[in-house]
DNA sequence: AGCACGCCGACT
DNA sequence: GTCGGCGTGCTC
């Protein structure tokens, strides 16, 4: 009887394929690697059925090879991916390539680098060589311990001529080793010390009353060695990370791992030298900052069992770590836990998953929790843990919030900075203390609009306007990145009175420039951070005290604290209301409480000014407020009332095309189909993508609504697969954090 | 006629 | 994802 196994492809929407086990062959186990011939190329998939029924109707072909004998993404792992795969609609190799390392992915070439070692032989000649060289470089040898790297070797001036023939003269072995990246290489004491600024992370300071019945949660939970999920909800400065890394320690003891998600934020991932700087060599990163030869080789070390805890952004949730006792997810409203592209799993929720199926306590924490998390909460699905105050009893910030209409009512259209809060920045110039001013979108001016017929200036690939960048003398889509100089007449009606409006960070520097010239600036926006290392600079800057004020978009307040900074100022609060997104509100809750949580996290009292058109707006009271409650109730009723997630699940479908048109066409198709499957829910559409046009493709999209997401998923299903030849142009989001 | 390019379907 | 097949349309 033959063989045969089932195997995932790294090939998005496709789903296993079969494949014989040549007689003779051991039969790999599953999470084994194997070569297969897919169409006229050979693939590296992963067994996911090492003994399946060969399917009905298809020539099975031979696998080609086996390059593992034992599993080599651990079989959790596999269960995992292909559960993603089939949650969020990606198929199961999509999924699998994520949990693989880097080298394993496509034919890209990263392996573990090797250096070659010379070292003394065991037993070595009784005679010693003739040559000064060779007898020099035996005597360096000896000193250093022996065995030294050639390289080393080279430097003291002993050259490769030389060690052949101490290798042919039987004196030294020389073999190639391996030599692992070390991502924290270099980084010791250097970047570091602002991490532990803030009060969070000294080990040797006692918990607050709060936080120690908190931590006793959480220990008694990790002590029942079960799944179960901990909604942490701790206001900004609470003191989370310090009970994290507490739970980590306890939870390494005994005897089990350990593996924490950190959001990606441009402010390279503080929380991963946290980890590193208390527990060390037992710790592995994996974010994207990484090389692919630095995350090669800590995927290894995981693999191998030589680490304890794992810190890595989203994709780390697929780490092959054995032994699961804790996932902690940090900041888990992150938006940067959803994947943009497919497979789009979030990272939150797959690891809530991996706490199930590997029986592990699951820790989400978050001054700002999502819709979801709360939602889950309430539902009793979480336990919910409160931190209301902070460490060492620092106050929160004092928060004002100012009506903008009223300023441009007495004093323009052009203010940027309200009267009381150029005080404030002054009265923090005089003191000698630092200020963060936000403005949450960046450029210089947002549009260029045509005096005499009112058109704007628009990307011609993407149904947006172009935003000004003054500094290059350009104007640059968003969305595409395109570019081109500013046109001296308008495109439609050839007039030549064109005038900019709206501002973004580049004006606001410019602004805050002019009105205090004495003072210390630096901007942080994705135009200034481009280049490496300029993040880490002004973070030194602001933490040595040599800036005294800091504008920025919402980088600046996410990752990094601050403890010089004692006022915060949000230029306008209501950026991002406007879109046309169910989550503005969330969003701009979110943005509005941790930037103003960063003021007064030193000895200062903090204090906060934030500027609206929108004074009145829940999500800006109750940020001003601190208010977590206050805005989820009301949150809730918006989402309950119009349908949206939490209270339903959604699916989000977006069907591309070279017209609008055939976009629309094809996806009312899609539409009618769906309908007509077994999908217990509502399809909403189809309608025109709010961005209709995005890199010269044309999007229309529709939502699907309802309370069984497998249901739902199968009618989506059945209806792409009446239209395989439009497998190309949907992209499917379920449980989508964006819609735009 | 000969080929470059883009689209589409198949891939076990 | 990637290959091959096939149609369109352009050039020698």
């Amino acid at each position: 009887m033959e063989v045969c196994c089932s195997v995932a492809v790294p090939v998005p929407g496709l789903g296993l394929l079969t494949y014989r086990v040549p007689s003779g062959v051991t039969a790999p186990p599953k999470g084994a690697r194997v070569v297969v011939p897919l169409g006229g190329r050979k693939v590296t998939g992963c067994v996911v059925e090492p003994d399946s029924a060969p399917p009905a109707g298809a020539t099975l072909r031979d696998l080609v090879d086996v390059l593992d004998e034992e599993p080599f993404l651990p079989p959790a792992v596999v269960d995992l991916a292909l559960w993603a795969g089939e949650y969020y609609m990606s198929g199961p190799g999509g999924a699998l390539a994520v949990a693989m390392p880097p080298a394993s992915r496509r034919g890209r070439r990263t392996s573990f680098r090797t250096e070659r070692l010379v070292r003394l032989a065991a037993e070595p000649r009784a005679a010693p060589p003739r040559g000064a060289r060779q007898r020099a470089a035996l005597a360096l040898l000896a000193e250093r311990g022996g065995a030294l790297t050639a390289r080393a070797l080279a430097a003291a001036g002993i050259g490769g001529g030389t060690i052949r023939s101490l290798v042919d003269g039987g004196h030294v072995e020389s073999e190639d080793a391996v030599r692992e990246r070390d991502p924290f290489a270099g980084a010791e004491g250097s970047g570091e010390s602002h991490w532990a600024v803030g009060g969070e992370t000294d080990p040797a300071r006692g918990l607050t009353d709060e936080q120690a019945g908190v931590y006793a949660t959480l220990v008694q939970a990790a002590d029942a060695r079960a799944f179960r999920t901990v909604l942490i909800n701790g206001v900004t400065g609470s003191g989370k990370t310090e009970l994290y890394l507490r739970l980590a320690a306890h939870v390494m003891a005994a005897g089990r791992r350990v593996l924490v998600l950190v959001p990606e934020i441009a402010l390279t991932p503080a929380a991963a030298g946290l980890f590193h700087a208390r527990f060390g060599r037992r710790v592995a990163i994996q974010h994207s900052g990484l090389s692919d030869g630095e995350r090669h080789d800590q995927w290894h070390r995981i693999r191998r069992g030589e680490v304890n805890l794992v810190v890595g952004t989203r994709s780390a949730v697929f780490a092959p770590l054995d032994a699961l006792g804790l996932i902690v997810v940090d900041e888990e409203h992150e938006s940067s836990y959803k994947q943009e592209d497919a497979p789009r799993y979030h990272g939150r929720d797959v690891a809530v998953m991996r706490g199930r199926m590997q029986g592990a306590l699951v820790v989400l924490g978050s001054a700002t929790p999502s819709m979801e998390s709360s939602a889950n909460a309430r539902a009793g699905r979480y336990e919910e843990a409160r931190l209301r105050r902070r460490v060492l009893d620092r106050p929160m910030a004092a928060t004002r919030v100012v009506d903008m209409r009223r300023e441009y009512a007495a004093h323009g259209p052009d203010v940027t900075l309200s009267r009381p809060l150029v005080e404030a920045i002054e009265a923090r110039l005089s003191r000698g203390e630092q200020s963060l001013v936000l403005l949450n979108r960046r450029g210089f001016a947002t549009v260029i609009f045509c005096r005499e017929c009112g058109a704007t200036l628009e990307c011609p690939n993407c149904s947006v306007t172009l935003t000004f960048h003054r500094a290059v003398r350009r104007v640059r889509c968003h969305y595409c990145n395109y570019a081109t100089g500013v046109p001296a007449r308008c495109g439609k009606c050839r007039g030549v009175f064109l005038e900019q409006s709206g501002f973004g960070t580049e004006r606001l520097e410019a602004d805050v420039r002019a009105r205090f010239p004495g003072a210390r600036l630096a901007r942080v926006d994705r135009d200034t951070i481009r280049r490496r290392g300029a993040i880490a600079r002004v973070l030194r800057d602001v933490a040595a005290g040599a800036i005294d004020i800091l504008v920025g978009t919402q980088m600046i307040a996410k990752g990094h604290d601050f403890p010089a900074v004692t006022l915060v100022g949000v230029v306008l609060a209501d950026v991002g209301l406007g879109l046309a997104d169910f989550r503005a509100s969330e969003r701009t809750f979110q943005l509005l409480t941790q930037v103003v949580g960063r003021a007064g996290r030193g000895e200062i009292p903090g204090e906060a000014v934030i500027q609206t058109l929108y004074p009145d707006h829940y999500s800006i009271r109750a940020a001003a407020a601190q208010d977590y409650d206050a805005f989820f109730e009301q949150e809730m009723a918006f989402r309950a009332g119009l349908e949206y997630p939490p209270a339903v699940a959604l699916i989000n479908v977006v069907v591309t095309g070279r017209t609008a048109d055939q976009a629309m066409g094809d996806a009312a198709d899609l539409v009618a189909r769906t309908r007509r499957g077994p999908l217990r829910g509502r399809v909403i559409g189809p309608a025109p993508a709010p961005l209709s046009k995005i890199k010269g493709e044309y999007r229309a999209q529709f939502f699907i609504k309802g309370r069984e997401r497998r249901a739902m998923r199968l009618a989506l299903e059945r209806a792409v697969a009446d239209r395989p030849e439009l497998r190309r142009r949907v992209a499917i989001d379920v449980d989508p954090i964006s819609v735009l």
